[in-house]
RNA sequence: AAAGUGAGUUGCCUUAUCGUUCUAAAUAUAUUUUAGAAAGGAAAGUCCGGACACCAUAGCGUAACAUAAUGGGUAACGCCCGUCUAUUAUAUACUAAUAUGGACAAGUGCAACAGAAAGUAUGUACAGGUAAUGCUGUAGUGAAACCAGGUAAACUCUAUGUGGUGCAAUGCUAUGUAAACCAGCGUUUGAGUGUUUCGCGCACAAGUUGGAGGGUAAGCAGUUACAUUUUAACAGCAAUGUUAGAAGCAGAUAAAUGAUAAGGAUUGUGUUUUUUCACAAUACAGAAUCCGGCUUAUAGACUCACUUUUAUA
């Protein structure tokens, strides 16, 4: 299975991120926030992770969460991956704490349970 | 040998699987393959000094900040290395450490305890002296008692130095377009701009400020080849320099350098006579135009110097 995530499939672009921002809806699994929306794109996704500066002053602590959090969702990239639509992501860490793998996927997998449902009922 | 203090060096390793960025080559021209490279001693604080870029570059006064023995090093410095000097420590020696380092003979301020009095001086006792008087000396307090006293890590003064803005600099390309509209101030009776703390002065000067509205917000250069790193020789007490050889060593931009697993290493704790075994820990911390310093953070390991204690000779 395909497990890669190059650079193109990074949220880069000022205005994109900004109309993120301004329509994405957004699912919360503590201590994660997922923030989407559709958009006409090349690619499947494009996917940005952010950590707030407030609760996390060293770089070296926001580099380690948003490095964790992108290791998380390359290996579970596939269910982002749809054939009709694209769409425009936005992983937020929230807690305040640093957090381990493990305590990681388990909030990610809480996230991909209501991705699917919300999914079925777009579909319906 | 142990402990302590100071200075310096270092900053866990290997393998497998899955990934990220850049460069080169190959082709099947792509979410391809192969090869190579990919965080630090502080990348941190942004405190000094430069490089580089743009703007400015009559002057005078004023303000602010920095420096302060002396010689050298350096692109430069408020940094570094010598020497002198001061203080502290001891083993009293050209040993070590150190936020010692212009001026108190311009002015203002400050000074515990003791003391009559610490500066608007002059009490007590004794002695001397005078027409007379703290006029003179001694005693007593204190680190210091009219001595041009001490203190500038008190204000202050003196000397010297400092133009401003920072790679979101700056240049090019792309896209869109509006030299339009409304209002204020103004065109030699001068709005405004520059001179970048302010004032005067000087120069330029026909536009300029606000509103509403429109467009862009992305690509390239700058941007990683040099005050570069490293080895040797020579010069120098040293900082450092010169010559010769070798090396190419991050380049992201909502920001790459990662994740998982296994094994090992080091340290600690527990257990055990020991081996073993189990558990835990492996710091501080992440490049953002680039260098030189300073400051602060730092588990563990190593080296050197000094001190103390113990043992042996």
């Amino acid at each position: 299975m395909n497990e890669k995530l190059p650079k193109v499939l990074k949220l880069k672009s000022k205005k994109q991120i900004e109309s993120l921002f301004k329509n994405g809806k957004s699912l919360k699994a503590y201590p994660l926030l997922l923030i989407y929306c559709t958009e006409d794109l090349d690619t499947s996704f494009k996917v940005g992770f952010s950590v707030s500066k407030r609760f996390f002053k060293q770089a070296v602590q926001r580099n380690r969460i948003k490095r964790l959090t992108r290791e998380v969702f390359r290996k579970k990239k596939h269910i982002f991956t749809l054939d009709e639509t694209q769409f425009l992501l936005m992983f937020i860490y929230l807690g305040k704490e640093l957090p381990s793998y493990e305590h990681l996927e388990k909030a990610f997998h809480k996230i991909e349970n209501k991705w699917q449902k919300t999914l079925s009922n777009y579909e319906a």
